[in-house]
DNA sequence: GTCTATAATTTGATAGAC
DNA sequence: GTCTATCAAATTATAGAC
């Protein structure tokens, strides 16, 4: 009566990586109602009813995607903030690293956070668990007791937290309208972007540093 | 034949008021394609089919929605910014005035974002035109004046500009998944806000002063 | 101007042949 | 497994009475 849920049937992991680049794009781009099911089979190649065949529900789908892209996006910065580095070691890195990643990826960030924002607490319970975001709570002791060593500057450390994200992530997920309003173009936005990653270890040097 | 266009019926401003705001919440927190229309008219009180005897199309709503929220994101923005002050007085000036406003509608700048991705150009074209955003341009310009009278230190003005933005707008416009990584509570995610808005001027001064 | 009822359309989901 | 054709549901848009 109530058979085994198998939710992914076996499918050549060509087409899964071309329809899950595909349900990427849709998602990012338009979001989880304005994705259209009959545009991703069209850019995976494939018919529509394949993907009801695969994935039963459009929501499914989306949750595939969405999970996929919250691992992504920690993963690279827990990656960098777990390392047994100091502060401002991590901050080069990230400026390096996490931002390399976050260029190749533009559009991820902006898609989270609107996701977020239509029921904060479902998206903190469904994508953001505790084991998974604990890293943030370590990094923001290290910062904590840096100060206390007197290592760097005393300042709020969930402040820095919060301002070494936006500086990492806001330049590249609000590059359509900054591009905009400062009259630029894809290339000399491109050239910005290059320039802030370079500068932003000095910013946070001279913020830090005695 | 052509009749003229009668884009607006005359309603009382106080109907008129509380369906620009249901529409608003809606459109900010759903997007275009997620938004309803049926959400939008009960709660602003009205039918349905009010809605479409005041706005033809939900496409025609939407577009004045986000006319408006543009139109009140940079507004609040090229005020300070076309001011006859310093670089960083104005830099103080965003940190209470702007961030004030900002924290008003945390979920305007999101929403402006989120629609910009889908289609860069057009939207630029139909909500960025060069006249309304050309104050970004003089402030670009007034940055490379000070540095070059040597009043603040050599940095990229355009990069500058880019992170004053990211330091006001993310932590307000990233605050469900931020909240949710730092595991903060709404009251404590809120004292980091004022935290971040007290602390940005100094940051800038760091970097800027000699 | 405002409503209820209904049409039209879009789009996700399924049936059934191959 | 894959397709075409079709259904079903959701949602925008309109007609017509009051």
């Amino acid at each position: 009566m109530q058979r085994t849920e198998k939710q992914k049937v076996a499918l050549s992991s060509e087409t899964e990586e071309k329809l899950m680049k595909a349900a990427q794009n849709a998602f990012i781009k338009y979001g989880l109602e304005g994705a259209r099911m009959q545009e991703i089979a069209d850019e995976a190649g494939i018919s529509k009813s394949m993907l009801h065949y695969y994935f039963a529900k459009k929501e499914k789908l989306f949750e595939l995607i969405m999970r996929k892209a919250v691992l992504d996006v920690f993963a690279n910065l827990r990656k960098i903030l777990e390392e047994n580095d100091s502060v401002m070691s991590k901050i080069h890195r990230l400026s390096h690293e996490y931002l390399d990643y976050l260029h190749e990826h533009p559009y991820l960030p902006l898609f989270v956070l609107h996701e977020s924002h239509k029921d904060p607490a479902a998206f903190k319970n469904d994508f953001l668990p505790p084991a998974e975001t604990a890293f943030t709570t370590r990094f923001v002791a290290q910062i904590e007791e840096e100060i206390k060593t007197g290592k760097i500057r005393p300042v709020d450390p969930y402040v820095l937290f919060a301002q070494i994200m936006s500086v990492c992530v806001f330049p590249v997920a609000a590059q359509p309208v900054l591009q905009g309003i400062m009259n630029l173009s894809a290339d000399q936005y491109k050239m910005l972007l290059k320039q802030t990653q370079q500068q932003m270890p000095a910013f946070f040097e001279r913020i830090l540093n005695w």
